[in-house]
DNA sequence: ACAAAAGTGTTATCCTTACACCCATGT
DNA sequence: ACATGGGTGTAAGGATAACACTTTTGT
């Protein structure tokens, strides 16, 4: 393992790379304890960052971001969407904190002369089901992990504000992204359905009127019970209909 | 006039600039015939293009769109917003059009090797007052002016379709952006109001509901009639309070 | 029987939509 | 007086929000 992200560092070779340019990834999946993201840690640093890379010569730059994310999380043909570039030159470089590390094989070495470079990074958001996903660290990274939204470790550069920016942008979006079909699992309860629309909204919403507003637009289809064995009604499990929600998308599952 | 020009493209030095990467403005502007965009003529070139730049060792690629803005328009301060980077490996390149175009010198000079490689863009869009614009062509274009939306010429590259995109971000983000006060002028009519909307969402509006919807946001002042000599009764002038309307906005103008 | 949560119903209120109506202006 | 467009009013319909009621489940 050693061996081999060293072979890793030493191969490393930038010049099928566009340079200057790289792209960050906000992967949010979701359980019953709420929002999560994918982090990975480098190793012999302190701090987390979010899963990103490069742009190959003769690569779309949504290419990238789809290889990224199926590098990462064994996930094909994701859902996933560029939401904003961020371009300050002080995003905290790599300059001191990995030097200082010492964690990469010497100052010149092709890697540290790739990474210390000033670089913009587009930010790219992906819904994915946690369940399916398959964290795989990289040779840079030593974990490589989902950790909830609500308690992220410290992120190294500016992934912090990325990650918010993220967020803000799904929930600005949530009438027009598929985060139902993304977030939960085939069959779900109306009730799960909400929580998760809860945990991104950040706010209670009436059980009554969610129910009946999800259920007059039409995209569900009823199952059977899910009987749970605790002391109550059992709820309906429910699945989409993957033509009529992406059919209503283009138009908004009118919210608030 | 073609000295300068000579002079600059032969002095052209590419080693401050941010390699690879550019930024595109789609500068909107407003008159009774409907919107209008900013574009310029290269010379020697049959198509037009976006006023667009480079981004400076040691500058944001913000502050990169600001400068752009100002030199094209001479607006310090405009509503910019960035909306989307555009990174297809063939977004349309310099290579084939420019140097058959014979337009610049030879084919090793250090602008023709700047010009031909891959460029990834990020596009703001801006919305201004035409009449306190001063289109302003620089030493690579032959002409800088207005068109209007409608009746668009040849772009050149994908700004046709980086155009449409940000037409398409106005129009979603209505309620959240500053659409009549920066492109209008001070005094208007409600009719202009109602016109400038009816430009951007591409429907048309009813116009009592649309004048009572307003007016109960209460961001208007009213002033003094209109007398514009027709026959009929005078529409009033309003501009807008500044504080209520950027407080309103934070929240959303509600619209649709 | 009881508690707890699911599912449905009811009501008041608000917003939207469509259209009617009067008002001001110049011919 | 008349045509024209500005400004305001009104009533129907739909969506929302708050809360009441009924049903199902296991103790």
């Amino acid at each position: 393992m050693v061996n081999q992200s060293q072979d890793a560092l030493k191969n490393f070779d930038p010049s099928f790379l566009v340079p200057g340019q790289s792209i960050d990834c906000v992967i949010i999946g979701y359980n019953e304890m709420g929002l999560h993201i994918l982090v990975l840690k480098w190793k012999g640093m302190a701090g987390w960052i979010l899963p990103g890379g490069f742009i190959g010569i003769g690569e779309d730059m949504d290419a990238a971001a789809v290889r990224v994310l199926e590098e990462r999380t064994g996930l094909k043909l994701p859902y996933l969407k560029q939401f904003h570039t961020f371009g300050k030159v002080d995003r905290g470089n790599f300059n001191a904190e990995l030097v200082e590390a010492d964690m990469l094989p010497g100052r010149s070495s092709p890697i540290i002369q790739w990474l210390t470079q000033r670089f913009i990074t587009t930010g790219y958001l992906s819904l994915v089901n946690m369940k399916e996903s398959m964290p795989t660290p990289d040779f840079l990274t030593e974990r490589c992990l989902w950790k909830p939204l609500n308690d992220l470790p410290d992120l190294m550069f500016d992934h912090r504000q990325i990650v918010q920016t993220a967020i803000a942008e799904i929930r600005n979006q949530i009438n027009y992204m598929p985060v139902g079909i993304n977030l939960l699992p085939e069959k779900f309860t109306m009730r799960e359905l909400q929580s998760l629309y809860e945990s991104i909204l950040e706010r209670a919403l009436e059980r009554s009127n969610f129910q009946k507003k999800i259920l007059r637009l039409g995209y569900l289809n009823r199952h059977e019970k899910k009987m749970t064995g605790e002391a109550h009604k059992a709820p309906f499990l429910y699945s989409f209909d993957g033509d009529k929600y992406n059919q209503l998308l283009g138009q908004g599952l009118g919210f608030l």
